[in-house]
DNA sequence: AACCTGCCCAACCGCTCCTGG
DNA sequence: ACCAGGAGCGGTTGGGCAGGT
């Protein structure tokens, strides 16, 4: 077949994004959208791959991109999307306004996985660091862009707003431990560890909504044409979910 | 104070999916 | 129906940083 490399690597810059590149790719992308990403580094003058472009965007410049920590409300629609979506980042991503599928998967594997691993106490658990390092101060210009609307932004934005609005602050995560520990834990440690139930409501039922439509994919699939298996899939899964919801409320406290 | 260790996250890689010719 | 090219996705990596010794 030949694809060629997506980068033909030569004299494309590899690394770190520098400020003056992102300012380059995000006035471009104002100007005239992103149509092709391929082409696009050409025509900004940026000597990058498209798909680094891309992928600088998705995950960075975006104006609907929700920096800082996740919300405890947030982990927990993550760890529940997973039971239902399995690694499908993109997906969970969709139903995270401002989220991410690449900051969606690192903080899977970088505490929510440990969370739920049963072997190990919820103590082993206690991060390192007391503060992010990053997340604190707004990532480089990011946070000076002013984006008028973009046409473009396939922000995944929903009614559950309530969900991105609701910042907590910062997750706590020596505090914080999964609805599996927390039900091992009777939940005793966290007064108010108490998911609404208009979250869940509001979360369940926009997997049935959006499993009518075009699910998961939210904005992100221009077609929308879930894979025809999708919406019994999800029915399924989400038949399972809400089962092993109840079930779990009805847990013997350990 | 210096070194070591482990964590975090941005970015890359390679594959699959989708679409147009 | 087939092929090629582009986009999208998930897995992985490595540099930088914070905490521990």
């Amino acid at each position: 077949m030949g694809r060629a490399p997506c980068c033909e690597k030569m004299g494309l810059k590899r690394g770190p994004w520098t400020p003056e590149e992102d300012r380059i790719l995000v006035a471009h992308i104002e100007r005239h959208g992103h149509s092709n990403w391929r082409a696009l580094p050409k025509q900004a003058g940026l000597l990058r791959c498209g798909k680094s472009c891309r992928l600088r965007w998705i995950n960075y410049l975006r104006p609907d991109i929700k920096r800082g920590n996740f919300t405890r409300e947030e982990e927990d629609a993550v760890i529940q999307l997973h039971h239902m979506l399995g690694n499908r980042w993109s997906a969970i991503a969709a139903r995270l306004p401002g989220r991410t599928d690449n900051e969606i998967k690192n903080v899977w594997h970088t505490h929510l996985k440990k969370r739920l691993e049963p072997t190990k106490p919820a103590t082993q658990q206690a991060p390192k660091r007391k503060q992010p390092k990053k997340q604190q101060q707004p990532p480089q210009p990011a946070s000076e862009i002013v984006m008028l609307d973009d046409p473009d932004t396939t922000a995944p934005v929903s009614p559950e707003q309530s969900l991105s609005t609701s910042t907590t602050t910062s997750t706590d995560y020596s505090a914080a431990s999964s609805l599996e520990n927390n039900a091992a834990d009777s939940f005793t440690s966290e007064e108010d560890y108490q998911i609404e139930d208009s979250f869940w409501s509001e979360t369940l039922a926009m997997a049935v909504d959006d499993s009518s439509d075009s699910f998961g994919m939210g904005g992100e699939d221009a077609s929308g044409a879930p894979a025809p298996s999708a919406n019994d899939d999800m029915d399924f899964w989400l038949k399972l979910f809400m089962q092993a919801s109840s079930d779990m409320q009805n847990l013997p406290q350990i």
